[in-house]
This record gives structure tokens, sequence and C-alpha cells, in this order.
DNA sequence: TTTTTACTATAGATTTTATTAATAGTTTTT
DNA sequence: AAAAACTATTAATAAAATCTATAGTAAAAA
């Protein structure tokens, strides 16, 4: 049994298909072939049901490849040693953003962290925070920035800052004369949302119902972006609530739609999650370090109240 | 890197000795010296000093090692996995056991459980608790029976039973007369104690101490077997505390001598106890099995007090 | 110091293993 | 029934692991 051949294993589960699986591996498909057919001699079971199309994994094969991740998890690790040890940070590292940090966050790190750590190869990629976790779990990301607290086994959690809401009222609406609102002025009703699926939708309704018990699911308008959020507000469709970072690219002229909460604020928590196994951790620290360092120029402390992003 | 390459840097680590090793691992020592050189070679880092007589670590070669033993370990599970499957119970299976269990538990459970699971090649060696703990968490161990709890990180225990203490007077003890006794009655200074290092020798200690804040330790008469504490006990130099296994040893004739305590009897907790990585988890399920059925027939059940074999 | 001892490293030959291109067999889809 | 989409097999080749023999080196003994 070589670490090769439960890579070659891996990539076969995750395709479940040998000519597919070895263009991944750089290899010709009989490699692949004749590996695993030595792998399952060797151990004496078969761990690739070829009657199914496409192919299957037999019982004890799940078992094997789910200990196969584990050990080629393990065996990268001796990797993450040796470029400790240099102070060598680089190389590839996935990361996955929610949509509603994406827009906002991007562009104040990425040049700056490329420029610090040139030799890392970041792929970032936008993705709803279920997915992340999926993606975190299976060795698919290396990390995520994401809202939290998740409370997801197998995944950590590092605080990265707290971004307060604010409140995006049009002209005409009943809470425009205020100076500062409250949360309990918040009605559920009169609130654009984004669509099913944004952990930001979750957070706005867990606010609205912390002071209404019982709100109907039967929301009328619902938009897959915040800058459509925007105009349909301002098309008089109700009011909404943004991310602090958002506002920040609101246009000077609707700059007075802009309401902030009075403190304690309510805020989402933004942290960067990575799998418990604190793979590729020196990226991860970088990462933080970068980014915690950029906001601290950009959102000034303030008395919060975390929002939970899970749908309850 | 290989897994192979990986095992003979554990056994270079090991024996500090790449001739040795070679022989552990069964191939020639310029295999070792270039597989090593391979390994340090892709690795780019030195893991061995060979400047040192008897050959070193260096600081990332310790890392490296470490996290080698990770990877071998999960590398073995795959093994385990592939057994299971096939209800296959066999191997090479390395169990420690204290001194004050061996004698009497291991005849009554070794005959029944080589009959049932005649593939297990059980290799036992009788060690000191402290001593097995060190093996089970570097691996030469796979799993000991011992007094517990020891809340130990790294290692698990499992209960397999409860042994009661029972007291050994002699005659002309002041408790001689005693039909049955108690904690109490008990006074560190008459009481024979085996030597430093047994854990016997410290549960009975915590339970002297249980009823007298101080005591002073300079005992007097310590002994390295229960064996020859009974015919100190004898000789008349006092009464000692017998677990209730041994009693079952003692001849005839010196049954008078026994004395149990009142319920709840001061008893010692006896576990199987194995690293938390679970590795051979069904070798370890199969003695649990044996050996619990087994004592279930020998110590009825009673209302017990649990003593900590730990010296505190 | 010199010699011996006890190692590890290197060289070259040999065996074993991994990989490939070409192609034969399957099974599924059309 | 034919085509498409796979996986398995074969035989050749490249790469590797391992071996024997021996050179090199540092500590221990004389």
């Amino acid at each position: 049994m070589t670490i090769t051949q439960l890579k070659y294993a891996l990539a076969i589960a995750e395709h479940q298909n040998f000519t597919k699986a070895a263009e991944k591996c750089f290899v010709t498909q009989p490699t692949l072939s004749t590996q695993i057919q030595k792998l399952e001699d060797e151990l004496d079971v078969v761990i690739f049901d070829r009657g199914k199309k496409p192919i299957e994994l037999t019982e004890v094969g799940r078992k094997i490849v789910f200990q196969a991740r584990n050990i080629v998890n393990e065996a990268d690790r001796i990797q993450d040693i040796v470029d400790q040890q240099k102070g060598f940070i680089g190389g590839e590292f996935r990361l996955g953003i929610i949509p509603t940090i994406m827009p906002t966050l991007l562009p104040m790190f990425l040049q700056n962290f490329i420029k610090k750590y040139p030799k890392v190869k970041l792929k970032i990629e936008e993705l709803t925070t279920e997915e992340i976790l999926t993606r975190i779990s299976d060795g698919h990301l290396d990390a995520a920035i994401a809202a939290t607290p998740l409370e997801s086994d197998n995944i950590k959690e590092r605080v990265l800052y707290y971004e307060p809401f604010v409140a995006y009222i049009p002209t005409n609406h009943r809470l425009r004369d205020k100076k500062t609102i409250e949360v309990s002025d918040l009605d559920i009703d009169d609130m654009l949302l984004l669509e099913d699926g944004h952990c930001f939708r979750d957070g706005v309704i867990n606010l609205c119902k912390s002071f209404k018990d019982h709100i109907d699911d039967s929301f009328q308008l619902e938009s897959g972006s915040i800058e459509t959020l925007i105009k349909l507000s301002n098309e008089g469709l109700g009011m909404t609530l943004l991310p602090y970072l958002h506002t920040l690219d609101v246009k000077e002229k609707l700059n007075p739609n802009l309401r902030h909460f009075n403190e304690p604020s309510p805020a989402r928590e933004v942290s960067i999650i990575y799998h418990k196994s604190e793979l590729k951790m020196q990226i991860i620290d970088a990462l933080h370090e970068v980014i915690s360092g950029i906001i601290r120029g950009a959102i000034a402390f303030q008395n919060v109240e975390i929002i939970s992003p899970v749908a309850k």
C-alpha cells in the first residue's frame, strides 16, 4: 500500500470514473487500473464496484476511502511542517467566501495579501455557507470566510471582525426621520431580503424575530444581490439592511438613506473557518493577520450584539 | 515520500542507529541510508543529525518523525478496516498488565481467549502503570490492563470489573475478632505495603488517607509481591490488604485470616486501556468480552467505592 | 598517537515496481 | 445492431528499491 495508490483511490471515488481520475492524477488510465488492482489484491478486498455505472464504492471501499483521506491529509502535513520550518508561505490555497462578504472584503485585502505573500496561489470561490462546510470537510477548500458562529463539527473558527448591520431607509419610509434606529423599529413585513440560501438573509430574519415571536414566511420581495436590494428599496418597495462594509460602496448621493443602529448595534461575526486538522495553518494565520489588519482601519470598534447567521 | 520511507525514519529515530533499524525493518543498512537521503532530498530538510553519536533527530526531524508516526498509524488502520470487514480477529497484539493483576487475572482468561481467538498472537508483558502509559503513547503496546481511572490524555479506558479490597489480618492483630471491617479501622502504620511504583500501593495509601489527613511517608515494611506481603503478615508484622482475586489463591488454611469490608467496600476499578486512535479495536473488544465474561462468574456484584490508583 | 571498532555513505548490479501505448473486453446508450 | 464510453490486459520501458561489496568517518581502545 502506497500513498500514491491511496491518492488514486480518492480520485476515482471522487470522479466515479477511472479515466477522468487518471487525468486529474496526471497518469494514464491503465496506471490507475493496475494500481487499484494491486491495492485490492494486497488488502484482499474489492474497493470499487465496477459493475455499476457510474462506478460505486463497495461498503468496505467507502470505509477505506474515508481512511485514505485521513492518511493523505496527514501525509500532506509533512510538507506543512517543512514549510513552517523554512518560514515558507506558499503553494496553492483554496479559499471560499460567502456572497455577501465577497464583493466588499475581497478588494480590500487581496492586493495587499498577494503583495505580502506572492508565493501563495490563492484560488477564491464564491460559495454559500452550506457549500463551504461540505467542501472544507471533504478537503476541497483549505479555508473560507463566512458569518459565524456555525458550531459545526470538524471545523474551527477564528473571528476576523464584527460587521454592524446598517439600515437603508428610502424616502417616504416611516422610519425616514429617525437619526438612528432601534432593533424594535424593524418590521419583517416591509423588509427587503436576499433570496433563500444567503446566510445574511437568515441573520436579518433572526434579528426581526427577536422582537416578534412568530412571523409568516411569505416574504414578497427577494433579491440575489445587495446591489439589487438597494435599487428595489429606492423604488419605494421597503427598507433593507446592509452589512456595514457595503455602505462604504453606496453612492454618495444615496448616503442620506443610511441609518445606523443605536448601540449595541446588531452585527454579524465574520470569521475565517478551516478544517480542525489545521492543515496549511501558516497561510490561514497570514490571511487572518492581513484581513484583521485591514479591517481595523475600516470598522471602528463599537458595542455590538452578534446575530446568528443560521436559520432556526 | 512513501509510507515505507516514513517507517524507516521511525525505526531509525527509535534505535538511533541505521544498522539496527535496518535489521528491524528486514532490509540492509544501505537501503535505509539511501531511502532516508531520498526523503531528505525530496523535503529538502535534514531529518537526522549524523554528526552526533548516537544519531539524533534535528528539530524539524523530530516534528517530521512525530507526524510520520501519525501517518503510519492511520495507514495501519486500513488493515484494521479490512480485518473488521472479514470478521478476522488476528495478528500480533501487545498487551501490558500491571504486576498486581497479572498473576491472578491472566490464568483466568488466557486459555479461554486463545481458544476463542486462535489467530491472535498475544504478547503479554508485566509493566507498571507508568511504563504502560509511555508504551501505549509511543505505539509499543496495543493495549493494557491496569487500575483506573488514570485520566491520561491520548488514552481511553474501558472498565472490565471492580475488584474489592480484602483485609488480611493475622492472628493476634487488634482487628482479628471483627467479622467484617470498616475503612475507618485501617491504620497506615500497621499496614504492610507493596514497594514504590505499584499502583496498588498508592490505592491503599489513598484509602488510609481518606480517614487520616496527614500520614508520614516512612513506612517500614514493604515488599515487591503480594505473596510476600501475606508471608510477612503471617510473621505478625502487621495486616495488609489484598485485591479480591488474590484471595481466591490464598491457601485454605489461611482463609480464616481474610476479612471483607462492609459495603460499600473499597475497590479498585480495573480497565482495559488503549490509545485514543482505537487501533486494533476488534481485538480490544474481544479481550473485553472474554475478560468481563470470566469475571462475571468470579466477582459477585456488590456495592463498591472506587479508590484512585494514582499517588496524590 | 595509532589502531581498532562501530558505524554510515557510496557504487554498481539486480530485482522489483510503476508507467505507458496499444488494444482487447465490457457494458450502456443510441 | 452499432456506436460510444468505459475498464482490463499485454508487453515494453522507465523508474525505483534493494542488494552486495566496499569506501569513508568518527569515536573508542590500545
